[in-house]
DNA sequence: ACATGAAGTAGGCAATGCCAACATCTAGTC
DNA sequence: GACTAGATGTTGGCATTGCCTACTTCATGT
């Protein structure tokens, strides 16, 4: 029964065991027979659960979209204990952002690898989308509360997640150089909370 | 003599191909044969010039940066006609860098793909680094003339450069939905600007 | 002239992705 | 309960690829 024809759940396995070789060598060094390996089933077995390699490869980004979803989505709610304010949850927001990104960097780089342009899978764009709606509700709450400037909530929100995700796209690629992660974060923050805020002075040029 | 036994140049031939081919049909379609081929030479050509296909990869990268610095550097350049303030400038690096990346997706992927943590090319960390200074003389320019506020100009300059390659990564990832980059690439400066300006009324928190 | 090394060639090997044909298990259906 | 259909897994094959080890050709300096 437990190691019968059939796996059970292979295609979990495959993602599984696909996430762990991606994170320790690269997406480069990702193959279906040697996944196949490792979980222990024939080579052909994958190709029942992924069309080809790059659908493997697309499901694991949407399914690590999906995961970034919920962990900025827990660092956005505002907290029962203290105040929590918008800027603070934005600060919280993108600290999980660089603790994604640096934790799982070959996650990530697969995530936003750009072949999804014109045959982008649908789930997979619509995983990246709900994931940037979590910013999008926190700049339409401090909308609400008055502490963001007026605007599309679409528009601001957008530059906030570019901003954070630059800066640890520029740190997984070691073009932060020698300055700390923390420190540059800190500072788009700061440069973003001057940018966004509704008591600013006149800032438009 | 034109069609010797030695090529003359293959190395740039080869390095200009692959430029085509990684700007087409991504950097997962390059083949080292497919390239040598296309060139027309035997197989194992290419091996005297790169040392595997990683190194390939790496040279173009580095190649890449070497250009984007070139175009960082002209648009940052105050023009002799007009006033070119140091935003002015700094809008136009923005837009030379998203012109950059969106011509040439599949080469600033490469540029950008983050193997190179550990076992970085040193000459492509230096192309980089050479790459970002533009931005960092820019903004010194900028502290110069009172322009923006003191502070480290490594640390805003990055801040600055990250903010801007975060929005074109996104775009070239599809994620920007329907937000056409100009607006984006506006509002990112705009923040930039509200952000790193000296006069800025408190924003520190 | 001739040795030396750079640049290109030819062939081999293991690994990979994908395909086709076959085998086995699962779930309905009568 | 037998039967069938489809999903899932296996086996084998093929073209392609990266890298390796010789071997060949050319250019250059003495």
């Amino acid at each position: 029964m437990t190691t019968s024809y059939h796996h059970g759940d292979l295609r979990a396995a495959l993602l599984a065991r696909a996430e762990a070789v991606v994170e320790q060598d690269g997406v480069d060094a990702l193959s279906l027979r040697a996944l196949a390996r490792d979980v222990g089933v024939s080579h052909a077995a994958p190709a029942r659960h992924f069309r080809d390699r790059q659908a493997l490869v697309d499901a694991l980004a949407a399914a690590g979209f999906a995961r970034m979803t919920q962990e900025l989505a827990a660092a956005s709610r505002p907290t029962a204990t203290g105040p929590a304010d918008v800027w603070d949850r934005l600060a919280a927001v993108a600290r999980a952002y660089a603790d994604f990104a640096t934790s799982r960097p070959g996650l990530l780089s697969v995530m936003y690898a750009s072949k999804h342009a014109e045959d982008a899978d649908p789930a997979l764009l619509e995983a990246g989308h709900a994931c940037l709606q979590v910013v999008v509700d926190l700049v339409a709450d401090g909308q609400a509360d008055g502490s963001i400037a007026d605007g599309d909530p679409v528009e601001l929100s957008r530059v906030a997640f570019a901003a954070v995700h630059g800066v640890a796209s520029l740190s997984t690629g070691g073009l932060l150089e020698d300055l700390p992660l923390d420190v540059a974060l800190d500072r788009v923050v700061a440069v973003l909370v001057g940018g966004l805020r509704a008591d600013r002075q006149r800032a438009d040029r």
